[in-house]
RNA sequence: CGGGGAGUAGCUCAGUCCGGCAGAGCACUGGCUUUGGGAGCCAGGGGCCGCGGGUUCAAAUCCCGCCUCCCCGACCA
């Protein structure tokens, strides 16, 4: 167990926090190379969760997963030429084989696409062939300048779906189908609400027709990217020559799509929840939703409380709870208490000689809403039926408190440009303006606010407050949700 | 990739200026006593001092190159 006590607070130095929180809850460590990590099998197991909820949902929406290679040859990545100038810079690109040099470089994957298509055009024929939907779970690799554990690697983790439509309007309804799959697993599954919205031009996948994003407000008040759904149109079926023939016997180009989601979320979901206490994980993602720590004096009550452990185990398993026996001898039940905090685990069950005497465990909830109380004693032989509620309970309040903090940091209007700059230098958060739609307008601000537009807002999160001139003066083309962001 | 800081035991660091036996606390192992919010005593184990080269009788320490991490920028899931 890593030794060290009190972790850095939040409102000391956010992004130290943040990188002890991973490194003390066990969540990954460094590698040799730079910007890569090892997620340990504690934080493995929560993308395991992760991967397994989104999964079921992407086969629920008619999704197929297949698995594409690692490599594609360099001159496939060129045939989509502003795909290329997106993702040509952060390549890498194998040119050696042992001693030889390779008569093509070829590039480690940043996304599929141009590995994806050429194939897809080889499946596609005929009406009848569509829609393909397809995803995978794989590693892809982009050379970023600056890395962060889980919120930017060299190397990550994702899952990436492709599809493939004989309309516009199909394609299109998949992409905001998809971007509603996302949402649905990041508020119910990670208890973090989500904005919804379209990106604008500067923030487009490169090659895309529209990208959709959810964009997350973390503790510090920053925005973080957690997923996007694009609508490719017809961009990469010319590219890569992907035809289909009609009812009618027309050669028409496919229209496509991909989203994904990626190892990021890990990342999101300690910073939207967390506090100085460490990682607050909610229990649908929990790899223990459940620690018992057991308490006791001397052998006796040790086999009598162990006894009663299991037992209450025994409940809880067959009540589908995942959890965990904390029967380390040697540590105090104290030093337990604060490392299962430290890494999240939403509720803590203690059972000593006292509550077996009593027929009863104490509970203790990882977080709770305020004036609520944090430990209750719970009659032993109700507790497969009341800790699934109470956990059904947490993810709610979890839920909550994370609305509640981005509610808290949201300003619905603002036309004063001095007051949004204000806004952005005491603390920020979400900032709901107009946009005269230039894309100048957009960069001057970024460069003076370091804000950035995050997303045009889908109509269930606009602002009934927005106004109707942008920030420049000029008259508003739509509302943005403004932040500084991740 | 530019500017700044750092790398010595699993972790946090002292030692580096001024070259001379590799250190502390926590963690780990064993024993005894403990155990309801970070236990105590005793005994132990653990080191390519980031990597490579150089200077020197002698390098953690001085010189050169590189790698990695952290912070600030430009680039991004």
């Amino acid at each position: 167990m890593s030794g060290g006590k009190a972790l850095t607070p939040q409102s000391e130095d956010f992004s130290a926090w943040y990188n002890e929180v991973v490194q003390h809850a066990q969540l990954a460590s460094h590698s040799p190379v730079r910007g890569c990590m090892v997620i340990r099998p504690y934080g493995y197991r929560i993308w395991e969760l992760m991967q397994a909820s989104l999964d079921g949902m992407f086969k629920d929406t008619g999704h197929e997963n297949a698995y594409f290679p690692l490599f594609l040859p360099k001159s496939a990545l060129d045939r989509e030429a502003q795909h290329f100038e997106g993702f040509a810079p952060e390549t890498a690109i194998v040119t050696h084989a042992g001693n030889a040099e390779l008569e093509e470089p070829l590039v480690v994957r940043p996304t599929s696409e141009a590995i994806i298509w050429p194939i897809l055009a080889d499946w596609i024929h005929s009406y009848r062939d569509l829609p393909v939907l397809l995803n995978q779970w794989a590693n892809v690799v982009r050379w970023e300048m600056r890395t962060r554990p889980f919120l930017r690697t060299t190397e990550f983790l994702w899952q990436e779906g492709h599809t493939a439509h004989a309309t516009e309007a199909d394609a299109e309804e998949e992409t905001v189908r998809m971007l509603g799959v996302y949402r649905t697993f990041m508020e119910e599954w990670m208890a973090m609400p989500v904005v919804t919205g379209l990106k604008t031009d500067s923030e487009r996948f490169a090659g895309a027709l529209r990208t959709y994003a959810c964009e997350a407000l973390m503790k510090d008040n920053k925005a973080l990217q957690a997923g996007t759904s694009h609508n490719l149109g017809q961009n990469f079926a010319r590219a890569f020559e992907v035809r289909y023939q009609t009812e009618e016997g027309e050669h028409e180009y496919v229209w496509s799509t991909s989203w994904g989601v990626s190892t990021r979320l890990v990342g999101a979901l300690i910073m939207a929840h967390g506090d100085d206490a460490g990682l607050v994980l909610p229990p649908l993602l929990a790899p223990h939703q459940v620690v018992i720590v057991p308490i006791w004096r001397d052998g006796e009550q040790q086999q009598t409380v162990l006894a009663a452990a299991h037992r209450v185990g025994q409940t809880l398993s067959s009540a589908g709870v995942r959890l965990h026996l904390d029967d380390r001898e040697g540590i105090n039940p104290g030093a337990k208490y604060y490392e299962w905090e430290r890494r999240g685990v939403p509720l803590r069950l203690e059972i000593g000689p006292r509550d077996v005497a009593a027929g009863v465990v104490m509970s203790v909830r990882r977080s709770v809403a305020e004036g609520a109380q944090r430990k209750v004693p719970l009659a032993e032989a109700d507790l497969g039926t009341v800790v699934p509620v109470m956990l059904r309970d947490i993810q709610e309040h979890i839920l909550q408190q994370a609305r509640a903090h981005r509610e808290r940091n949201t300003v619905w209007g603002v036309t004063d440009y001095a007051e949004f700059r204000q806004f952005m230098e005491e603390g920020g958060g979400f900032a709901y303006t107009g946009w005269c739609g230039s894309a100048e307008c957009e960069q001057r601000v970024k460069d003076d606010t370091k804000s950035t537009v995050r997303v045009i807002p889908d109509e269930e999160f606009r602002s009934p407050d927005a106004p109707d001139v942008c920030l420049c003066g000029a008259d508003s083309l739509c509302q943005v949700v403004r932040a500084r962001a991740y």
